[in-house]
DNA sequence: TATGCGATATTCT
DNA sequence: GAATATCGCATAG
């Protein structure tokens, strides 16, 4: 733990060209990968444990019926972030997939805090560290994602960007995804085995 | 550990 | 009106 904390420093951005294109692809490499988010002369990073692809054509995705105001941002180059407001409560964060015109993305589910661990309790109200940000409202919650990152460049220098892992991941599983109504039997989650920062069932 | 339910905003029918 | 890529609290076992 020491040393991720100590490694989540010198993480570098990930660039767009190392992004699969594909959602399923892309969402099995960033387990692993870090999530870094800049508030004023704070910064917040964890480690993505769990995620769920969203591929183009899939009946449970936003895109599925088509472009609007809402899922616009879904819609663009790989590596962009689409942010969404569900249930009332929570903000979603997604990272945009395949290519410019093709809505496809991948959901971040949950993240193994690094840096900023103070700040993510503040934010969600507790001190419990593997409830800071393990689920997707909560990893948003943690750190402090809304409407106005939706759009944003995660391969560029910003508020929000991704980089690269701090640690080898030993292995990774994929089940069904969590929560949807349409095809279920997708094998489109993936999370890091053994992880105590993965949500709903880690077994499968 | 598992299951159930209310809260609550936005979009779509 | 209904549905939703959820959470937190309650209750039961």
């Amino acid at each position: 733990m020491q040393t991720a904390f100590h490694l989540a420093h010198e993480v570098q951005r990930l660039s767009r060209a190392s992004l699969p294109s594909d959602a399923a692809e892309l969402a099995r490499y960033l387990i692993g990968k870090t999530v870094v988010r800049k508030i004023g002369r704070s910064r917040m990073s964890g480690r993505i444990v769990e995620t769920e692809a969203y591929p183009s054509g899939d009946r449970s995705g936003h895109a599925y019926r088509g472009r609007t105001v809402s899922n616009q941002t879904l819609f663009m180059d790989k590596g962009f972030a689409y942010v969404y407001f569900i249930y009332g409560t929570s903000y979603m964060l997604n990272v945009t997939a395949e290519e410019p015109g093709v809505g496809a993305g991948v959901l971040l589910r949950a993240i193994e805090p690094l840096e900023g661990i103070n700040l993510m309790e503040r934010l969600r109200k507790t001190d419990e560290l593997r409830d800071l940000a393990r689920g997707p409202g909560r990893l948003a919650a943690a750190l402090q994602i809304d409407k106005r990152l939706d759009g944003v460049d995660l391969c560029a220098d910003g508020l929000l960007w991704l980089g690269s892992a701090v640690r080898e991941t030993a292995y990774i599983r994929k089940t069904v995804r969590v929560g949807i109504s349409h095809e279920v039997g997708r094998l489109l989650r993936f999370f890091e085995v053994g992880s105590p920062f993965v949500s709903a069932p880690s077994t499968g």
